[in-house]
DNA sequence: CTGAAAGCGCTAACAT
DNA sequence: ATGTTAGCGCTTTCAG
């Protein structure tokens, strides 16, 4: 076994002293091998398989300016959701030869800025972003500087920045008139923060639902935040809605995550899904149908969702387009079971 | 709103123009503010915040030769396995100032090159990867460039380098066993490839553990190839196996996905699980407890493989070091219910 | 404390 | 067909 000590990096230099040739019939041979004879071609070739030559990307880049790699920034790879849409777009990145580069902001301003940083430096074609924060002065900035930026899962405030998004209204909306309809006149929804946009418009499309139903939503509306968004936050929120004096019939989820938590909650405490409370999730995820008690969600498509991301981000057309899908309810038994 | 036209990007030079001071000043600021008189300091602060200066990381690169910066690559995103070990990995990493540039291969050798050459390019420090062949000479040989390499869930065939694993062949051997105590005489096994090491050492623990038993593996096992290593791929799997004329009563699989995949396809098949077929999952992710038969799985320390790989790839002291962990049998329902 | 200048590795004119 | 060279944006001596 050869125990080779990492040594210098091979440089394009190294390779033309190596082959007996100029640094310029190298990079010929690496950029347009047609323009150069077979022969040196052939001992350029084996000078860099012997050096283990790869070119280096900064320097290319330096010179190119610009390389084949967007990024995507989302708030939490460990949700399903959030890798379905980074799998579309993956595919569509992938149809075009580009690469992917991808991060997870926590929710966290300071760490999403981190990474839009870092991407810039490295030069990216644009990027792809879930914003962690109501404020998007800093994707606006960036994109002055030449960037392509597209909003994930997230309408554009401001006409110049493009954007993919789901109605969360309407999904939060088609959601609660489900569970009016059911009867229930007592909701509690396990939220996120309002500075994360996605929240606040489910809060709103809620809260409408409930007026429209007549409702007083000062009375039918328990808001729990969440600050994780996930299992756990769903068991912590849920323990808090089950300590309820005047106790909600109904608990609708952030994301299937939440309900997750709140499903595992529920049983331990030895509460019957729906009968006693009535369980909705959001983003019906894979698993979603397979649970214990099967659960309501309501389903985006994130494939989509990313896929037409990337297209943005891809079109040669710079002017911002707006694009929002339509969610839809899939109901189940953890809303109309018998349990 | 200001439609500014996507300008030429600063550079240090444009900002020293305007500060009127040269460009080894404003690289001072930069990066040694403290040799810097207050006065101009403050003068090269406006320009930058003027003209949106934001340094090049190619440039810098250049200079500097690295970054503090790590790529991964694991086999599917989509996977919250390897999502969960990415949040390890992102968190030991988070704790050192690095950052995370992640990509999935798709079990797609080509893809898993195309991604290593971007991060080697771009400079990164070190490389954490899943590989998605049997083969690492390519990787010893990123390894010999200088670069930090990590195999991810995956024992290293070789001394020099490094790895963080999970022992298949014990958790698979585990699966098995507790389904011979279980009286189970002839099982399935929906494996992937055997290019990819995990799932050639649970197939061999899986042997092993039938032969310790005194079953004939060639009688006793029935193993199905699927390509897909998620829900389609054990859908796919599980009806080849209720096809089957000798009818195994068990089914391993080589993940919780492709399980997932499985018990949705036995439940529309109207097999009752685990008296028509005993299922086995492996991962143990959050929602296998909570499935409509909580599902019995292999758990392994997903977060710490990630967090304990990215320490390595942190570790000043170069020489390879090879770590494993012993995932643990979780037992429910799938496997000892009364369905 | 600040400026001038070399050079990181590469590509693309431009020469030969 | 191949060689020479300027320069991408930055950091870092070395002078002043």
């Amino acid at each position: 076994m050869t125990t080779t000590a990492p040594r210098r990096r091979a440089s394009i230099s190294d390779v033309a002293r190596l082959a007996t040739v100029s640094v310029g019939t190298v990079s010929n041979v690496l950029n347009r091998p047609d323009r150069v004879s077979p022969a040196t071609r052939e001992r350029v070739l084996a000078a860099i398989g012997e050096l283990d030559f790869v070119p280096n990307g900064s320097a290319r880049q330096l010179r190119a300016g610009t390389i084949t790699t967007a990024g995507a920034i989302v708030l939490d790879i460990a949700n399903p959701f959030f890798t379905d849409v980074a799998r579309g777009i993956e595919d569509r990145l992938d149809e075009a030869g580009y690469t992917l580069m991808l991060a997870s902001s926590d929710e966290n301003p300071e760490r999403e800025a981190r990474y839009l940083r870092l991407f810039e430096e490295h030069g990216v074609q644009g990027v792809m972003v879930v914003p962690s924060g109501p404020d998007v002065q800093h994707l606006e900035a960036l994109r002055s500087r030449g960037l392509r930026v597209v909003l994930l899962d997230r309408p554009s405030p401001v006409e110049t920045l493009s954007s993919v998004a789901v109605d969360d209204r309407a999904g939060a909306a088609a959601a609660a008139r489900h569970l009016v309809d059911l009867g229930h006149e007592r909701i509690a929804f396990l939220n996120g923060p309002h500075t994360i946009r996605q929240c606040a418009d489910r809060a709103e499309g809620l809260r409408a639902a409930l007026v429209d139903a007549g409702l007083d939503p000062g009375e039918a509306l328990v808001e729990v935040t969440i600050t994780a968004l996930n299992a756990d936050g769903g068991q912590a929120g849920t323990e808090q809605v089950l300590a309820l004096d005047d106790r909600p019939t109904a608990t609708m989820c952030v994301n299937d995550l939440a309900a997750l938590g709140a499903l595992r909650t529920l049983r331990a405490a030895g509460v019957p899904v729906p009968s006693g409370m009535a369980v909705v999730g959001y983003d019906d995820v894979a698993f979603a149908g397979e649970l214990a008690t099967p659960l309501t969600s309501v389903r985006q498509p994130t494939h989509q969702l990313g896929y037409r991301a990337a297209d943005l981000l891809l079109d040669p057309d710079d002017s911002a387009a707006h694009v929002t899908f339509q969610p839809e309810l899939v109901v189940r038994e953890s809303t109309t079971g018998t349990g």
